[in-house]
DNA sequence: CTGAAAGCGCTTACAG
DNA sequence: CTGAAAGCGCTTACAG
């Protein structure tokens, strides 16, 4: 039998309603009623029970992260910075992978979430369209992370994705690249994320006069290693292959890079690589990674923020914010022994 | 107003027990009340309140996973696979870091534990020794993930980390190198992990005859990259630099490899390096990380199979079950071009 | 096969 | 400053 409030109410001769004042650091409790009722809690070790207190007060003090793959390391490290900010705010995180499934997106916004108690969802979603996520109301606070905007009456964190994916583009045209593919594009399924940075590398390459070559554009069934490393060889199999590459995601970058090294390439001399999200890994290969490197720390933040806001009763339209990003040129486009190594040593 | 049982009752005319008995698909309910039942939850949209069930029930179908840290990816793999089997298991995932900080890791098993209302506990420590272990009583039942055995009544997975780090370092010696270092010792903190990967180390030397020298085993204050990386350089600042280097993990190796590489340094020619942990980033490096591959689905697999079974009442002394690892061999030892490529093209 | 009733352990207007 | 009482929304012996 776990001890009661009613047990410590008894055994310190007051109502519970006094116990629970002192529990929760409530209202003006007399100083000595406080200190008998302490006694008896650590008499009897006793300990609320956070279900009852979440049924009566509605509150859970649980938010729900959907994300596709926490193996990924672009969500790992997002995941543990929106952790930490939750902690913050005395927020625990239930974590749910979709797979880029989106019927499990589906199930998990209008039905998982309510299921798990949880107070409210942050959710990055991959195979959802627009509509889809517009039609499914979640009856709970929702932050959207990601390439859509506020669709269906959700909050949106995210980046400017156009402006990123454009901004890389123009970095490999600065250093003079003649032929730049790009890695990422998705025929098979619908990804905003495709979409928009598509949208900015092209952007790029036509601000500078250049054409936009199709076959330079290689499609990718997902965004994992192995889908950069056969995205690259097929480039190379090009009669003219490219000089440089976008790649929509650091993995889809260290697949490429993995390729060119098989084929005796060499990174950045025949082809620059850049990636998009700035994981950690990537600053400590050799060739150390160019990327687009949003401001997760930011996004943690900004999305916990807007969360919170809704739980408390926080009215007003719907919002989409756009946190920083910055370029961050590597040596994979720099070429080797540029500046400082990312390993705190000198570059020999 | 959120709509109750007693609401679906009244409007199928029914009491709320047999609302309760349809919804939880419960003993015989008549067909027909059953659909009547079913019409009337339909109608007004009825969702069941996992509070108040878990409230009376005594299970919330959460389990906490408490680990150092997310974005490593070895733990974020790992989460991966333990919540896909925990919601193989229909329980949902809670996941708090602590940093490696013993006071945090306290807290959490004596503490947040119980208050996130959680029916179990899946818990990494860093930290804590066996002892601080032993005294923690979780209340609930805990499954030891990593190095420690089975302490102070919890259950425990793990892999047998001496002889996994004997078999990195007599595939070294195997290859023909003289002076085989380790990365990884730690002597500010108390670390099982360190101490066990050490003893693996020095048995294997010590059955192969060779002499261990202490100035090759270097000491780090974490397990990072830039750990790594630094540890490395300290190695090769040495009157007789190693031709080997044992990294008690993966993300140690990486930061190794990059010195290595900032030093001009070839793997493997010059320095043969073999981490621990498999992470997926060593598979697309060039070269390619040989690693100690324990079997993370075994270990998301047993650990869930273990907790849910004490859940679920389970008796017996506590058990520590050792999963299969396997040792990786890849370019870091081997050489370039050894085999298949893990991109699954074949190398040039 | 189904109902009336108690109770899981809290919180919180309502009194005083 | 504190008590008596109702109630959060369920589940579950106890009857019938």
């Amino acid at each position: 039998m776990p001890v009661t409030m009613r047990d410590v109410a008894l055994l310190a001769g007051v109502s519970p309603r006094t116990v629970s004042n002192v529990v929760n650091d409530f209202a003006l409790v007399a100083p000595e009623t406080r200190a008998r009722v302490r006694r008896a809690i650590e008499e009897l070790g006793y300990r609320p029970n956070p279900m009852a207190k979440s049924l009566r007060s509605g509150r859970s003090g649980l938010v729900m992260l959907a994300l596709p793959d926490l193996s990924i390391a672009y969500f790992a490290e997002l995941s543990s910075l929106i952790i930490a900010e939750a902690r913050q705010r005395s927020y625990t995180v239930i974590i749910e992978q979709t797979d880029g499934d989106g019927v499990r997106e589906l199930e998990l916004i209008d039905r998982d979430a309510r299921r798990a108690f949880v107070d409210g969802l942050i959710f990055s979603p991959l195979a959802l369209s627009a509509e889809q996520l517009a039609d499914a109301s979640a009856a709970l606070p929702v932050v959207l992370l990601g390439e859509h905007g506020a669709v269906g009456g959700h909050d949106h964190v995210g980046i400017d994705n156009v402006g990123a994916a454009r901004a890389a583009v123009e970095h490999l045209i600065g250093l003079g690249r003649r032929r730049i593919a790009a890695i990422g594009q998705q025929d098979a399924v619908s990804s905003e994320t495709a979409v928009l940075r598509s949208a900015g590398y092209r952007a790029a390459l036509e601000a500078a006069g250049r054409p936009v070559v199709p076959e330079l554009i290689a499609s990718v069934p997902a965004y994992h290693r192995d889908d950069g490393a056969a995205a690259m060889a097929r480039l190379l199999a090009l009669d003219e292959p490219p000089d440089a590459v976008f790649c929509y995601n650091d993995l889809l970058a260290f697949g490429a890079m993995r390729a060119l090294a098989e084929h005796r390439l060499s990174v950045p001399d025949d082809v620059a690589v850049i990636g998009f999200d700035d994981s950690e890994e990537g600053r400590y290969r050799s060739p150390s990674l160019s990327t687009i490197a949003p401001d997760k720390k930011a996004l943690a933040f900004a999305a916990m923020e807007r969360l919170v806001g809704r739980i408390d009763g926080a009215e007003g339209p719907p919002t989409s914010q756009a946190v920083p990003f910055h370029l961050a040129a590597r040596e994979s486009t720099l070429g080797l022994g540029t500046g400082r190594s990312p390993a705190g040593l000198t570059t020999g």
